[in-house]
DNA sequence: CATAATTTTTAGATATATCTAAAAATTATG
DNA sequence: CATAATTTTTAGATATATCTAAAAATTATG
C-alpha cells in the first residue's frame, strides 16, 4: 500500500497532471496565444470561472514543478516542459473532436464538451493509434490545427474574413468564434469549414458582406459573423 | 458564481457520480456478481485497495443517496438507481474495449487500464453513437456480454473448459481469469476467443487437458487454464 | 458462553481544489 | 505624487477522498 501510493505520487509529480492541472496548462496556454506574452491571475481566473485566491494557490504549486515562469506581479508563461503537456493535451482534444464528427457523426457544435472530457485520457499509444485511425489529420473540424506525435503543428495564414476587400475569393478555413450558437448559426446559412466564398460587396453603413456561397447562393452576413470567420486567400 | 456552484452540485447529486463514485458502483456490482448475494465492507476495501475506515464513510454517503441499501452488520447491494448507473459503467467499459480492438488495433491484454480511463466520460449520446459505430456489438473482446441502452443484457450460458469431458466439443467464449498474464498466454498457444476446441484427453493425474485446436494443432494446458476458459457447447 | 479473531466504525489527520473576506501590493489617474 | 482602482496575496473555511490508530461491534471457536 504504501509502495503503490508512493510509486502514484512518483508518477503524478513526474510525469501526469490532474484533470485541474492539465485544465490550468492547456487554458495558460490559450492566454498566451491570446496575448501574445505573459498571462495575469485575473486572466487566468476569468477564464478557469474560479476565483483568483485560488489562482494564486495553483501558480505557486506549477511554479515549484517548473511548469510555468512565475514573476510576481509581472505575469508568468510556460516552460517548455508546461507548453510540451499543454500542446499535448490540445493534441488529444482535437483528435478525439475529429473522431466524432468524422467517426460518430457529431455535429460541429456539438463535440466540445464531450472532447473537455476525452482529452484527460491518459495514453500516448492510445492518441497515436487514434490519429492513424484517423488518417493523420491535420485539423480538426473547426479548422484548428492539430499536432503532431512530437508537438509539432503548422502555424495558420488564415485571416479574418473582415480583412478581405469585395471581389475576393478565400476558403472557409477556421473560426475565431468557437461559440455553440456561432457555429449553428453557420450551419444555418449553409456555410461548411472548406467552402470557397467569394465576397460580393461590402456594404459601407455597417460593413455587414454579401457573400457568394458555392452553391451560387448570396447571403448577407453581419460584420460579427466576418469578425468570427477565418479564411485562406486563393491566390 | 453561486447559481453555478449550487447548478454544479445538483447534477452530481442526481444523475451524475464522481470518478470515485463510479468506481465504487462497478466494484460493488461486480462483488454482487460473483457473491450471489450482499457485499461487506472488507471485500469491497480489498477490490478497491483501499482501507476499511475509507469505504465505511462511502457507503453511508451511497446509502444516503439510495445507490445502495446500507444494513450495519448485514452487509449492503445495490438498489436498483444504483444497479442501472453500474451497469450503465459496464456498458461503457466493454463498448470502449470493443472500440480499441476492433478500431484501433490494440491487442485484448492490452485494453483493459485506457478503458478504466474512457468508461468516465459522461455522455449518454456519446455511447449510444459508439454503439452504433461499432455495429451494436453484444460482447467486449473478452466475451463479457454488453448491456444495451436499457441495461439488458443476456445471461451467459457459458460453462468452465475444466467442467468438460473427454471428446467433447466447445466454442471459446469468455474467461473467468482477466489478467494480463493469462490473455498474453492465449495468445501465446493460439487460442481465440471464437475458436472451437476439442478435447483430446484429461489427464488424471493432473487435471491437464489435451486440446485439439482449430489449427488441428494438439495443446497440453494445465487446469489453472481450464479454470479460466469458458466455453459454450456445441449440441 | 467466555475468549479470540475478524469486521466495522470512530476520531483525528492529510492532500487537493475550491471558496469568501480582507489585507497588501501594484498600477492608473487627476 | 497622492488617491483611487485594480490586481494579487493571505488567512481561514469547506468539500471530497483518502489515511492511521484505536475502539466498538460482531462472529467464530474451544
Ligand atoms: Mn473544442
Ligand atoms: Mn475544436
Ligand atoms: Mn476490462
Ligand atoms: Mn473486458
Amino acid at each position: 500500500m504504501f509502495c503503490l501510493s508512493y510509486l502514484v505520487s512518483c508518477l503524478k509529480r513526474n510525469s501526469m497532471h490532474s484533470f485541474t492541472e492539465e485544465n490550468y496548462l492547456k487554458a495558460i496556454y490559450k492566454l498566451e496565444e491570446k496575448t501574445g506574452g505573459r498571462v495575469n491571475n485575473t486572466d487566468l481566473a476569468k477564464a478557469l470561472a474560479i476565483h483568483s485566491a485560488t489562482v494564486t494557490d495553483m501558480l505557486k504549486k506549477m511554479s515549484e514543478r517548473k511548469w510555468i515562469l512565475y514573476e510576481k506581479s509581472k505575469g508568468f508563461k510556460l516552460t517548455g516542459k508546461g507548453r510540451k503537456s499543454a500542446v499535448g493535451i490540445i493534441r488529444r482534444h482535437r483528435l478525439w473532436e475529429v473522431f466524432l464528427v468524422s467517426k460518430l457523426e457529431f455535429g460541429w457544435d456539438e463535440v466540445h464538451e464531450i472532447a473537455e472530457q476525452l482529452e484527460h485520457v491518459q495514453s500516448e499509444d492510445l492518441i497515436n493509434r487514434l490519429d492513424s485511425f484517423l488518417g493523420y489529420p491535420k485539423a480538426d473540424p473547426h479548422g484548428d490545427p492539430i499536432p503532431d506525435e512530437n508537438g509539432e503543428f503548422m502555424k495558420s495564414e488564415a485571416v479574418l474574413l473582415s480583412k478581405l476587400k469585395a471581389g475576393s475569393k478565400a476558403r472557409f478555413a477556421g473560426i475565431t468564434d468557437h461559440s455553440t450558437a456561432f457555429l449553428s448559426y453557420l450551419d444555418k446559412i449553409g456555410l461548411a469549414l472548406g467552402d470557397t466564398i467569394k465576397i460580393g460587396s461590402i456594404e459601407e453603413f455597417d460593413q455587414s458582406y454579401i457573400l457568394q456561397l458555392k452553391s451560387k447562393k448570396e447571403i448577407i452576413v453581419s460584420s460579427r459573423v466576418t469578425n468570427g470567420i477565418l479564411v485562406v486567400i486563393n491566390y
